[in-house]
Order: structure tokens, then sequence, then C-alpha cells
DNA sequence: CTGTTATTCAATGAAATCATTGAATAGGAG
DNA sequence: CTCCTATTCAATGATTTCATTGAATAACAG
């Protein structure tokens, strides 16, 4: 064979892969399953899309491999094909923040307008916090997927329910709050509601995948 | 800010990054540059692209911040502009041959053309080869790759001289040749040739990249 | 079986990507 | 300054991507 043909052919291979991950609802998708498995619809309602769109959009994925689908009664979930996915996505995620300067500003400027200085701290750091029990790990995301894995010791307070919660916690300690990602805003707002109210609150940059993905100790159904 | 049209901005951007990557052309000029920094006529040169095409690529790889731009006399050369935008590259390569069966047939069927059973060995393997002195490790590139880099010990046989130097190596020690990259065809073509003469040759599966990614010892002029 | 619900499919037009062509620039050589 | 060469730019048409719409499937409930 061709040596120009095989490379024309293997780039071109490579390059319908990185296709598929070039779309922003496709990317929000993949963020997405990062939580675990969902239904079309739920996807559909969590990026914004049509259903039809959503699904659309879910072909070009599973075409690409990057999807598996699970019929469940009535529903189709869709997840991540595999560890490896989420680990690229990450990978691009992170060379994005390094050279787009553009992404690296909307998500700054959206962290101060909720609040006036945004505490961040990394998973090793929130490791090394949990491992002396000295902060309250608030996991902020649907209790549906706290229920699929989550933080060890981290409580179940879905956002709406903060308010709610509030005099349960602790004024003295570290209040942190985690939920999918770093691209997630339920924790900005956890943590703004908390700093109103006189609580000293944090935010883990990083969600639960990364979290996971980084061998930290983890509650988990499975 | 508004949640939706925060995510929408944020995805978006990243999708940016990631389209200017979805390119089979795009990609193998990434996959050139990893060896170094190259001008537009001989980027254009190796990957079968028009000049003007070339340039093109090159404007939206630089405008992603992929790539970076030096001016050397009358030439202008184009690099990688950052070790992890090799990283991210070697990243989107391996999730591609795992999850794109087509990606991996197509380079099997190109070895299994030039040999009957092309012996293939790792990074790994050849680093601890390297160690107990039981290889002879070829590098085939060009000869100006070559002196921007290479493997430690290896000796510069670029594949037009190889037939010249044949008689010059052992029959007893394993030969080994490497050149680019996964993808690069001249470590096979070496070993089709090596194997024909009675030698006992193997391709490294990685390039010279990834071998200094991965930390083993090189010579390199800085 | 019939009706219901979740999902997919097919068709459409708007927008973006791509390769080619030929002209424009910009810096070095004489 | 003028010529030369490497690179970029601008315009064109062909192809692909994308969201929307409404119809088609496929599995479950009764």
């Amino acid at each position: 064979m061709n040596k120009r043909l095989f490379k024309d052919k293997v780039y071109t291979e490579l390059a319908k892969l990185v296709k598929a991950l070039a779309n922003p609802h496709r990317l929000e998708v993949i963020d997405l399953l990062a939580q675990g498995p969902f239904s079309v619809e739920q996807i559909a309602a969590y990026t914004g899309m049509s259903v039809a769109n959503a699904s659309q959009h879910l072909q070009t994925l599973k075409n690409a491999r990057l999807v598996t689908v699970a019929r469940n009664g009535n529903f189709i979930h869709y997840s991540l094909a595999g560890e490896n996915v989420f680990d690229t996505w990450v990978e691009l995620r992170n060379l994005g923040l390094a050279h787009n300067a553009e992404a690296a500003k909307v998500i700054s400027d959206f962290r101060k307008g909720k609040s006036r200085d945004t505490d961040l701290i990394d998973a090793e750091t929130l490791a090394r916090l949990l491992q002396k029990e000295q902060a309250v790990i608030l996991d902020v995301r649907p209790e549906e997927e706290y229920n699929r894995g989550h933080i060890h010791r981290a409580l179940s307070v879905p956002l709406e329910s903060l308010a709610a919660y509030l005099k349960k916690l602790p004024k003295r300690k570290l209040i942190v709050a985690y939920c999918r990602g770093p691209f997630c805003v339920y924790a900005d707002e956890a943590v703004a509601l908390l700093k109103e109210n006189g609580y000293k609150a944090a935010r883990m940059e990083e969600g639960f995948p990364e979290w996971r993905q980084k061998g930290y100790p983890v509650a988990q159904v499975s």
C-alpha cells in the first residue's frame, strides 16, 4: 500500500473520533455522563437541547464509540464507553483552560459574579482536610447522583435543600461544597449562600468524577 | 449571569479548541511538529498538502494556540505550543486506537503488508534492552531530526542509508528501529529490509517523542 | 389488540468547513 | 532601490455540520 494513502486513512479515522468530540453540546453531554447513565430525556433537559437534537448528538457519539446504550424498561440510558473517554475529556478540558484565555476568563468572571473572592481548593487539598477531619463536605448535586457515588463522608445536600440545612452546619469548620465538575455551578451557588450566612466555605475546583479518577476515597454502590 | 448562558459559553470555547484538532491534516501536522519546528514548506511536503492549504491549516492551529510561530531568516517555523499539546494528541490517539476498530485495522493491515509477522516492542521493553545492551537501536528518521534529539545510544541510519549500512550490523543482536511515532512507516520498512537480509529486527511501536515523554534517556541538543 | 411514551429517523434550510486558485505581503539578497 | 522567495490572504464552489420540524418505531400498560 501507498505510504500517503495509509497515512490519509489513519489520520482520517482518528479525525472522525475527534470530530465526534468537536461540538459544545456533545462535550457537555460527555461531562454529564461522567456522573453515570442518563436517559435521552434527562440529557436533553440538563443540557437545554430538544429531545430530537439530543438524540442526534447521542447518535454521533454512539457511532464514534464514545458512549454505550442500555435499554431500561421504557427508557434508553446512555453511558460513557469507558474510563478513557473521561480521561480524554479531562485532558482536552485542561488543554483548553491552559491555552484558551477566553475560556478561563468566562469561568473566572462567572465566579466573581457569585461572590467577591471565591475560595477554591483542589482535590489534593480536600483529601488532606478530609483525612484530618477539618472540613464538612457537601455534595450539592441532585440526590440521585449522590446515591450513585460520592466522596467518602460527604453529606447529600442538594442545592434546593441547602437553606433548610444551614443551621445543622458548624460555623467554625470549613464547609466544602462540590458538584459535577469544574463547570458545574451548583457548588458556586452553595458557597455564595453559605458565605452570606456567615459560614466559612469553599468549593472544590473539580467534581466527583475527577476525585474518583485520582483514586481518593469514595462511597459507591456498584 | 444566566446559568445556561455560562455553560454555553464555556463549552463553546472548549469546542473551538477541539474543532481546531478535528481534521486529519491538522492531526498529522501536530504529529509531525512533535519532532520539532518545521517550515510551512516542509510541513506541506511531508503531509502532501499544497503550501497554501498547509498555511491555512496552520493558521487555524495558531488561532487555537496549539502551535507557535518563529521567524527564522526567510522562513517561518511552526512548533507545538507546549508539552501538553503533545500529551493531548497522544491521549486522543490512544482513545482512537482503542475505540475505533477501523483505525487499528488500517495499521495492522499495513504492517502485515510489510512483513509476515511484525515484531513490535514497546518503549518499556526497549528501555530494558538498552540498559542491558542487548539491542542495537536505529533511528531511521531523516538525519536532521536525529540531530535534534534521539534515543540514548541510537545510531542515525536514515532509511535511504540502511542498505549500505547493513554489513556493519551484528547478526546476533536484535536490531530495533524506531522513527517518529506509531504511524511512521520508516521503521516498518527498515524492519522489513533487515529481516530480508537475515537480521533479527523489530520496531519500537512508539516514536522518539513518546520515548522522551516517558522520561527515558535521550541525547538532545536543546 | 390499542393507546401511550421514549426515542429515533428523514427532510429541510442555514451556517460552517474545506481545497483550490490566483493575487498580495513581507522580509532577505543583490 | 529592485528582484526573489516564503508565506499569507481573499474569493469561489463543493461538502459537511447543525437545529428544527414532523413523522415513524419500539416497547410497555391496560
